[in-house]
DNA sequence: AGTGGTCGCTAAACTGATTTAGCAGAGCAT
DNA sequence: ATGCTCTGCTAAATCAGTTTAGCGACCACT
């Protein structure tokens, strides 16, 4: 990989310049003396000989690689890993950084060996990722650097970017209230897990706390709110199942994410009822499928690929605020309609 | 970022002796003449300082950065690319190696950057992998060191690992056969593009040929085959209303990803026809929504994970075998019965 | 007593960049 | 003529490892 690359000796040499000359030149250092002929010489040998600095010689002097870590939890399981790699992917390649990824399951093994593995390669920064939005300890080996929080907070107070997932509560009861629909919206997915531990989730209780609050402002209260242990279809399914077995049918629900929503259309279409004519439904994320749902689903998008280029803004930007909370878009589709009757 | 290492000169002046033992002791090299006790006294001052190789410096002299780089046309848009990576991550953890992500988004700009940007870093080897299985040409700047091919082939000849699409097309096309599916199965997804484009798409036309073969194996035929633009699922549900206007109505359908069947299923569901009991519905890449549908979607999964790994086998390991197609274990689900009647 | 071999270890070169300290020559003032 | 500053450039040190070449002590053998 790379052999015979031109070396910087290569370059001076054919400049009939001194080494120190050929990198003053190169990296375009202010106040040196050097003629405009010598930058001329050396612009010409490097260009000629498709010079490339070795950048494991740079940093072992300068003790920077334009490299940042990216730690995430887990990578895998879910799809939106991908958006917040791509962002920050982009946001590094702008910036000439590139982005070394290390996973740590939530294994302390496998962070151990992550933090150690990223550390060696003496990284510029750190990014550590969490795929559900939550509050997590940060090992303390690698505050001797820069870091971000990305999907999380910590108690140390370190620079984070999270979404805003009570604004995103908000946006989606003031679209319910904003239709009609007041005395008989019903929310699923509430859990307590979620919602009490802040190492599991932020965003159950943020999401609460939003649609709480616009729905109180508003003097209405929720019709019922059904308890999921997780947030998949079939809880979802089992959930609005129990909503329609209830005297008082609902004209309007909120599910705490789209997969839960997904089992909630499951369940309405074997019961014969049309969303949005018999009810209508929003909820938040902005998976792939809520599009795909017939009707498509109204939804919170999850800004993942802007999270990530916020991360890397803030790790590698001086000028960069010190915190984000990046805004949840509200996106209005089918699944959305006046209460009937 | 980890300032204040001990350096291997620390060590070997704690041990009392040069930076040469201590690194012969710390790299295990056989042949050396040091006693025992000297390699005592060099792992107990390393383990004292904390002592961790300062691996610019390493990689310096010995061309070797214990990093890979994963290299992809688009890391986002499918949720499959996680999979991919984190096969790939661990596989190189267990190598004691760290992957280094670039995009090129299909552009050739950001393609030339990615390519430099790992040259530079050095790394050991290039997984180039595809998000599609599809054929592509390899940059000629990395054709300098190993390189794997991942869910693509290139004209090079270079080792690749893909999926067995063509296996997956008879275990589908086997599955029906066996519940006893003849004459009424049809097919939707067809799609000129991708069976006659190999740079967009291998899978398509290798799981038709395998459908194909097993059907005309036991001289069946199809009853129809639907042709669409896309894989999505709006394609599936208009493909499945345009079969359910026919005459004949088909027993079973396989369509050739699970985004198509899940359209199918919504088509289905407003028809009023039960899957499996008025139609059976099998198909292609075991996506999280085959899962979920209810009832359940038979499929072959894409077994991603395992085709990250086995792409850093090929890359690190002396001993792993020069390309690989790697199987589509059929997942039988609740999707599919006898035909009715 | 001289020679050769093994043992246990080290000095110094080397990787390719950045950076510090300073040198030679020109121009100018005293 | 001497000292001073400025210009344009370079030698050498430095980063932290790996690797090559080889040194001195000791033993065995003739």
């Amino acid at each position: 990989m790379g052999r015979n690359r031109a070396t910087l000796a290569d370059v001076a040499r054919k400049a009939g310049l001194s080494k120190t000359a050929a990198s003053m030149v190169l990296n375009g250092r202010e106040g040196t003396r050097l003629s405009a002929e010598a930058h001329q010489r050396v612009f010409a040998a490097a260009e000629e000989l498709g010079y490339r600095p070795n950048l494991a010689a740079r940093s072992l002097r300068t003790r920077k690689t334009a490299t940042i870590a990216f730690v995430s939890d887990i990578v895998a399981t879910t799809r939106f890993a991908g958006d917040l790699i791509r962002g920050a992917l982009d946001a590094a390649r702008e910036r000439d950084h590139v982005l070394l990824i290390t996973e740590t399951q939530g294994d302390a093994t496998f962070e151990q060996y992550a933090i150690e593995a990223v550390l060696d390669r003496q990284v510029d920064g750190v990014i550590y990722a969490a795929m559900a939005t939550r509050r997590l300890a940060v090992p303390a080996a690698i505050l001797g650097g820069p870091v971000v929080l990305l999907n999380a907070t910590s108690p140390d107070g370190l620079p984070s970017v999270v979404p805003d997932d009570e604004g995103a509560g908000r946006s989606v009861a003031a679209a319910l209230l904003e239709l009609g629909h007041r005395d008989a919206i019903a929310l699923i997915g509430r859990n307590r897990l979620k919602e009490d531990d802040p190492e599991v989730s932020l965003a159950a209780r943020a999401r609460l706390r939003g649609i709480r609050q616009t729905l109180d402002e508003a003097q209405v209260s929720l019709l019922a709110e059904c308890f999921c242990t997780e947030w998949l279809p079939e809880h979802g399914y089992a959930a609005m199942r129990g909503l329609l077995g209830k005297p008082k049918r609902p004209s309007a629900i909120i599910c705490m994410n789209d997969r839960l929503a997904f089992g909630a259309y499951q369940a309405l279409g074997e019961a014969g009822l049309s969303v949005p004519e018999d009810i209508s439904v929003i909820s938040f994320d902005d998976d792939p499928i809520a599009a795909w749902l017939r009707p498509s689903l109204a939804t919170t998008a999850l800004p993942h690929e802007q999270m990530g280029r916020r991360a890397v803004e803030l790790l590698l930007d001086e000028s960069a605020a010190e915190s984000s909370l990046v805004a949840m878009p509200l996106r209005r589709r089918r699944s959305l309609a006046p209460p009937a009757g």
